[in-house]
This record gives C-alpha cells, sequence and structure tokens, in this order.
DNA sequence: CCGGATGAGAACATTTTGAGAACAAAATAG
DNA sequence: CTATTTTGTTCTCAAAATGTTCTCATCCGG
C-alpha cells in the first residue's frame, strides 16, 4: 500500500468524519466541497485512489456507495471540550479523568426531543421552554420521569410510580402547586423515559 | 440489510415521528405530503424499499397498516425530530416550522462546557451537576449569564449587570438565600456567556 | 524539458426521484 | 346490505441527481 497524497489524506479524513457524524457515506459533490474543490470528476478520482490503496471500498453506481474497509476511527465532533467545574469561589477545576463531553448519548434514533410546556416540572429544574429528549419505550421503572398518555388523549410529563401492586400508577409533579394524579394502569400507556435535558439561551 | 436512499431514510424518518405522535401509522398521502411530493404511487415505492431493508412490516392492503420493527442500525445524528410541544391536559401538539433540534448549534468552534456546582443559580433552572454551554468571549450584555473570573482568582457563574455607569460590575445569582455581589469593573473578567444548557439523566 | 499532482468541467451512464393513470381492496355512508 | 369514497397497489413515462470517464490546463520540483 502506497503512500498517500496530501490530498488523498485529505479525502480519507473527510469520508471518516462525514460517515462518522451521518453514518452514510458522502456524494462525491459532498467530497468535493469537503476538501474543498468543486469539480465531482476530481473527486471521484481521488475516491479511486483511495479504493485502489486499499481504504475504502465501493458500491459501484449507487449513490453514497463508499464504505470503509477498516474500523472509523474518527470521532464524531458531538464532543465538547469539558473544561472542568465551577463553583462560587474558585476557578475552574479540571475534572480527573474526564476532559470531554460526549452528546452522542442524546442521539440513537429511539431518542425525540419534545418541547415542555408549562411548570409542573420546575423543582425537578425542567422549566417552560425547555426541550426534553425522550427515549422511546413502552416501561418504565419507578422514579422515572415519563412522557404518559392517558387515555389515548392527554399527554404529560410526569415523574413514574407503580401503586397498589401495579393496579394503579401515579403521576407525580415536580411543582408543590400541582397535585399527583393516579389511574388505573390500563389508563395509562408510556411514550418514553427521560434521559436528557437542553436548553438555549 | 442495504443503505437506504436520502428519500427512503426521509420517509423512514417521517413514519417513525409520525407513530411517536400520532400513535397510529400515516397513510401514503400523508407520507406523501411529510416528504415533500405528491404521489402517493412514488410513497409506496419507499415504504416497499423500507418493508424489503426490514425496517417495517405491514399489514397488506390496510389503511394505516405499517408498523416499525425493532431499530437495529439507526444513525446516529447531530440531529433529533422534535415532535412538539408537550403540555399537561393535551396530547403532543406539533410545533409549526420547527420539527427538529440540530445540537450542532452547541458546537462552535469558540464554545466549551463546564460542569456546573452548587446551586447558586437555581431559580434560573440551573442545578448542581448541569453541563453548561459557553461561547468563549470576553464582554456581554446585561442580563447574559456568564462566566466571571474575580481578581484573577475566582470563577463564578452569575447573571451579569453594571452599574454605575460601568464602573462597577454586579453578578446576581439565583437563588433567594445568596446575595448579589458588586465588584470595580476592572476586578471581573468575563470568560464567556451561556449559551446552552444540558442535563443527562 | 519531463512527470506527477492538482483542478475544472464536459459528456455520458446509471441510479434515484417524481407525477399520475388505472385498478383493487378496504373503509365508510346510507 | 349496497353504493360510494377513500386508500393501497402497480404501472409507465419522464426528469433530476449522482457516478464515471474523459480531455484540457496549471503548477511545481527535478
Amino acid at each position: 500500500m502506497q503512500q498517500l497524497t496530501d490530498k488523498q489524506q485529505l479525502t480519507l479524513d473527510f469520508i471518516q468524519r462525514y460517515i462518522a457524524i451521518h453514518t452514510v457515506a458522502p456524494k462525491l459533490q459532498e467530497i468535493a466541497e469537503g476538501i474543498g474543490i468543486s469539480s465531482r470528476g476530481v473527486a471521484h478520482r481521488y475516491v479511486q485512489a483511495l479504493i485502489d490503496s486499499g481504504f475504502i471500498t465501493m458500491d459501484n453506481g449507487k449513490h453514497r456507495g463508499i464504505r470503509l474497509r477498516k474500523p472509523n476511527t474518527y470521532r464524531a465532533d458531538s464532543i465538547l471540550p469539558l473544561l472542568g467545574k465551577i463553583a462560587a469561589g474558585k476557578p475552574i477545576e479540571a475534572i480527573p479523568g474526564e476532559d470531554q463531553i460526549d452528546l452522542r448519548d442524546f442521539f440513537g434514533h429511539n431518542n425525540f426531543a419534545v418541547r415542555v410546556q408549562g411548570d409542573s416540572m420546575i423543582e425537578a429544574g425542567i422549566m417552560d421552554g425547555d426541550t426534553v429528549i425522550i427515549e422511546f419505550r413502552e416501561t418504565a421503572n419507578d422514579g422515572d420521569i415519563v412522557v404518559a398518555l392517558i387515555d389515548e388523549s392527554e399527554t404529560t410529563l410526569k415523574r413514574f410510580k407503580r401503586s397498589h401492586k401495579g393496579r394503579y400508577i401515579k403521576l407525580i409533579p415536580a411543582n408543590k402547586d400541582m397535585e399527583e394524579m393516579v389511574y388505573e394502569a390500563s389508563r395509562v400507556r408510556i411514550q418514553g423515559v427521560l434521559i436528557g435535558q437542553l436548553r438555549k439561551y
């Protein structure tokens, strides 16, 4: 296997990065833009060189047909540097053994996001307008915060708890001005469980 | 299982989102509109491709007969479907003109993440253990939540406000048990401004 | 000068996508 | 129940997008 030229290396890096982020291969047009040229033909030449060098393979003719032959070592840029912890009275302290945060935990296609309206979970730090990330699941454990569908018509975000040996389900708000609700188990369907929360300013 | 084409992926995303919201599968007409085309026949072709690829199954001929199969190799992307808003007393409502959330907004070159320790911003919904995302900047506007370095030795996360025509700076906690602090402007250096917040459960 | 690496872009082949007609089956109205 | 409407299915025809193969041109080091 011969040495790659600079542009071939750049092309390989781009493809790996693209696949790390999108899990599908880029098309030639995207490769061209990604390495700063405008010709699909030139991009194709680099791709062909990478095939000849054994780094990738290709489903001939298929759109997005490139595949990596080696495991992708590229890290998706869902990663932010984590500088440390901040507390009143001290400079930012580094956190031992942890120097970045990976948001990929939030993804996966079993997850979806929902905008929260209202203050029913305010004491859990979930405010009106926040976005919560939900893993689609039909079951939950006591104490989980869940998206629950009641009587197939009302949806709500509450803390989940069984009672009476599972015959009833409590949905508990985190707001002292609101009261918990109790339903027969058959009236409540879990749509998902809270796994994350985010807010933009 | 072969790779999905762009439109096939879009179709699968739409179906998953639709079922998550409505609890029933969409009809072909709705799929077509959802992915921006007008032909039921074309929508059917995509659905058939998804069946062939093993992502969904179908009760042949039945209206709304599509069912999701176990998700295996779903793509991890920086984009999550945003299903709508959730409020007590109503099903999930779609948000007009907004159907996904892109976390790449958090990944600018000048951004970093910091773990929060303590409860000084609890009334702003920022709790102990949360991770906040900071854009590196040396200036801030009144009302911004900033990371401030005081006397080159203490770092803190507080709401920022000028006073006395800019000669003094107030750093205001969001916790009624704590008091705001006032410093000469020269003693305070802004390290960044809060642009996002996230929490994992 | 030569040769290799690079870039633009034309020309063509193939895949992917879109519209819509025609019919079959299911759902609905009466 | 029958009649009607709606929805699903199967086609054909075409357009658009993408992949492939070229030629031509520039730059640069030896």
